[in-house]
DNA sequence: CGCGTTATTGAAGTCCATCAATGGCTGTGG
DNA sequence: CCACAGCCATTGATGGACTTCAATAACGCG
């Protein structure tokens, strides 16, 4: 965005500091904010009457929540890090669309790029097993957080199991189950739980198209 | 929108008519039109390496397809039943937000309310099961193509059992089975495997929402 | 140290997919 | 008009993938 726009935008906005585990908003809540990530990561949920629960997405620097049309929020947000966001009012930010239309623009393409992702989560959801989402979202993971040496990805994964199964319409169990498998298989390591590293991330990006159903151990 | 809204963009439209079956655009090719659905139906699909189909949406009257930033479509667009739409070019539309930036609000709209219709499906994949998924694809037919005549909803469904199965992340043997229960349940009946009477939506909405697992014949 | 949370692993069960056969409908051509 | 092919939908039998239930292990924190 322009300088311009951007300090108009700070004009509105308010710094948010969130712990872990500490909720941004609640499915159903009156949706007079919105929210620009500034560090962190957040997660988006939805839960059933039955108590099941679904993440429809995980939200970094840059994106924005929050962004919605209607009256309520369509999901819950919570921080899984420590977390800073941008606060600023949906009232106001009415009021900047019509100094600067431009900015109606970005959040166009903001809205449509998040409708990509969305089609491609229901690709996963819909089309793929277990082996095949967990190496689809190993593959995301390491596009966020990864960071290479050597040939191999090094990544800090921030959430837990039951987050990532949440996410991928799995159980926690089937997760586990699964890294384990890609470990025996040496296409990933584990040093601990939450630290990933991904030795062979084209056998991955096979595995992710659903190409190599059965994967061997390595010799 | 408004009126003048209307005349600029039907300067810049042409009219497009699709036979069952025909294809609007695929999946990865340059997106340089832009849609809108007249009359008739439109499925949306993307397709895996191994051959699987995932359906992301049914489009109806009054729904834009192909509102994508990017430069290729995200996903392929065919015709169910014989469809008009209205096609104008992207540059075109880059125009006319320059002389109508309320145009772009409305995209915006749309934009936002296709991402809640997008995060439900998320929903309906990653966390019910069979027979809720059916129930809660059921209701969704209803208030698009649902008449009600004392106390039961009629409808025609436009689409395959294949359709609904690639729409719904499972097989046509599975839609077929949960179609056939719920018939010999009472709740609904099937004339024709197209025509589908809701004697029961109260039924569909407590499955849909996955309340009543067991559902037994009725006495 | 002991408790609570998170992750892993095993055993058993269930739901849905797969494979296979049949029936109904439509359209075409003999 | 009927025969037959092709498509769509339904139904049955079987198997497998993932879940469920359960136990154990690892880790952090009071």
């Amino acid at each position: 965005m322009s300088g311009e726009e951007l300090s108009a935008l700070g004009r509105l906005t308010t710094e948010v500091n969130l712990e872990p585990g500490q909720i941004v908003f609640r499915e159903a809540d009156e949706s007079s904010f919105l929210f620009n990530v500034v560090r962190g990561l957040i997660r988006l949920s939805k839960l059933l009457p039955n108590g099941k629960r679904q993440i429809t997405g995980f939200l970094y620097h840059g994106d924005f929540l929050g962004l919605t049309i209607a009256g309520n929020y369509p999901y819950s947000a919570e921080a899984i890090v420590p977390t800073q966001l941008c606060r600023f009012s949906r009232s106001g930010l009415m009021q900047l669309f019509e100094e600067y239309p431009k900015l109606e623009h970005r959040l166009l393409a903001l809205a449509s790029n998040e409708l990509i992702e969305a089609q491609e989560h229901i690709v996963l959801l819909g089309r793929k097993n277990a082996s095949e989402k967990i190496a689809t979202f190993l593959l995301m993971l390491s596009r966020r957080f990864g960071s290479t040496t050597d040939g191999t990805i090094s990544l800090d994964a921030p959430m837990s199991r039951e987050d990532m199964a949440d996410y991928l319409g799995l159980t926690v169990e089937s997760v586990s189950r699964n890294l384990s498998q890609l470990r025996r298989s040496r296409i990933i390591r584990l040093p601990e739980p939450r630290h990933i590293e991904i030795l062979k991330p084209e056998r991955l990006e096979e595995m992710a198209e659903g190409v190599d159903p059965n994967l061997r151990p390595a010799a």
